[in-house]
This record gives C-alpha cells, sequence and structure tokens, in this order.
DNA sequence: ATCTGTGCAAATAGTTTGCATCCTC
DNA sequence: GAGGATGCAAACTATTTGCACAGAT
C-alpha cells in the first residue's frame, strides 16, 4: 500500500469524510519525494482552494502523515512520513535547490546528545547549506 | 572588545554611516546570547522603526555578523554569531522556549558529511524538538 | 552641503478564519 | 437529511518597499 492509500486510511479512521480537495493534495504529496510548499500544491491544484490546502496540511502533520521543512525561514515545505525513509537536507544557497540526504553517523550523534539532554528529544531537523555541483561550476 | 563594538566597526569599514537605529539594534543583539526575532526586537526598541530593524538585520547578515535561525517556521529569530560561540538549539514543543547547546560528536559528524558530499557545505543548523523539564513536570 | 539612514505608512506575501454552499455518509 | 468538507473572500501577521525628512560626515 503506497503513502496515499495510507493516508486515507489514517484519516478515515480518525473520523474524516474524504472530500475532493483532500484527496488531490494527498495525492500529490504521494507523488513527490521530498518537500514541497503549501503555495506550490496550491499552485499545482487550481480546483482546490487554498484554505483547503493548509486545512489539509495541518491534518496530515497532526496525524504524523507529513511533517514540515523549514528551508531558509521564508516559506515552509512539507513532505511525507515516509516510515523507514527519515532524511534531511542540503540547500543551495544559489539556487535554492534542495536535494535529501541520510547518514546513520549523524542520527548516531543526534541520538546520544538526546539521550543525556534534559530535554525530552521527539524530533530533529538538520539543514546543510552550500553551494551545488551544478552552480559552483557555472561560475565563482 | 565586545561584539558590539566589533559589529559597529565592522559597518563603518564596509561604509555605513552609524545612525540611531542601527546602533540600538546592535546593542540589543550584542546584549542577546541567543536568538531574538525581529519583531521582539521592534517591540524593545520604540523609537526605532520597524523597517529599520529588518534592514540593520538584513546588513548584518550580510556581513556575517548574526545568521538567522529558523525555530519553527512561523517566525525567524536571529543571533550574533561569536566566534568560537557556534552552537544549535533545542526548542520546547509546548512553551516554545529556545535552549543553546553544542556537542562535538554532532560537529563531527556534520564535517564528514561534507567532506563526501557533492555540495560544498558552508553552514548547518540543527534544530532538536521536545519537551522541556519544565513542561514535563506540570503534567503532560 | 551632500547623500546615507531613518521612520512612517502603504504594499506584499504567506497563512488563517468566517461563512454560505456542496457533498459524503 | 445532517454535519463535515470546500471554496471564496476577508482578516491577520510578518516582512518589504516608497518616500520625505533628519542627521552623519
Amino acid at each position: 500500500m503506497d503513502w496515499a492509500e495510507q493516508a486515507k486510511s489514517r484519516l478515515e479512521e480518525a473520523g474524516f469524510r474524504t472530500g475532493a480537495a483532500r484527496r488531490q493534495v494527498i495525492e500529490l504529496l504521494g507523488d513527490e519525494s521530498c518537500a514541497v510548499t503549501a503555495l506550490e500544491i496550491d499552485r499545482r491544484l487550481p480546483r482546490v482552494g487554498r484554505a483547503s490546502v493548509y486545512r489539509t496540511l495541518e491534518q496530515l502533520e497532526q496525524l504524523e502523515l507529513v511533517h514540515r521543512v523549514d528551508v531558509g525561514g521564508e516559506v515552509v515545505a512539507f513532505e511525507r512520513n515516509d516510515p523507514g525513509g527519515h532524511h534531511h537536507h542540503m540547500v543551495c544557497v544559489r539556487c535554492g535547490r534542495l536535494v535529501p540526504f541520510s547518514d546513520p553517523g549523524l542520527e548516531r550523534a543526534i541520538e546520544a546528545i538526546g539521550a543525556k539532554a534534559e530535554f525530552e528529544i521527539t524530533a530533529h531537523d538538520v539543514l546543510l547549506r552550500g553551494v551545488c555541483p551544478r552552480c559552483s561550476e557555472r561560475g565563482n
């Protein structure tokens, strides 16, 4: 069962009805393996009201089916929670390109911090900023 | 020489004049060891226009005297760049409290990623989310 | 005296809310 | 048929921009 199907089931279980807007947002997110902004979703789904996009994202977030990705402060992006597909991002400071990566050493280091911290850590984000190979080549 | 003095010198070197707004914003940031939002700065400096706060922060960021801290997506905070004072943050998902921490193991893991990545990594952010001891005590 | 820096107010951008209507159950 | 879901438009919040004037050099 792919992510979109699973998301629909979970929403149904949670007592939500299935309308057109929600279905389309979920399907779009399911097709996208990396982060998408709310406005991009809105742009790509002209028949869906902007408010519905935000409402759906909020519900999905609460059900832990998607999570927020902060990639610069201006805009917030969302991406689906793939079980076992935990990853972080590198963002190109020139062109804004977002590239996912994952690294066991990094996860271990973060776990170690969580173990000795006073906070009860439940989630973490890592964002590496730099210049992507493409932008690096073409000058500068 | 403290951070505020240094910041003023660097601005002067860069050809900026020293007006009242910039001075006050810089002094406030110098007194604050952790992140402050633009709006908080504006609130705490009633005689300074909001626009000047944002303009100053932008200039300071370009001169690498402050850097952005994304702590949840809604608001962006800024904090001074202390040479050698590199750190990250834990944010409490209940009360929003922001606590700085630093960890050599984490830094090492990130350096290792940078060494083998295709991106030329120039900066990184880590944000740990969880529940702070205070909120954890007073019942869930 | 010149030209940058500043404050104010208006403009923008992203997100949220109110509400009448549509559609699922 | 009832109540949640949706789209539209208006409200809000954070940030940016335009502009006349004050102030630094």
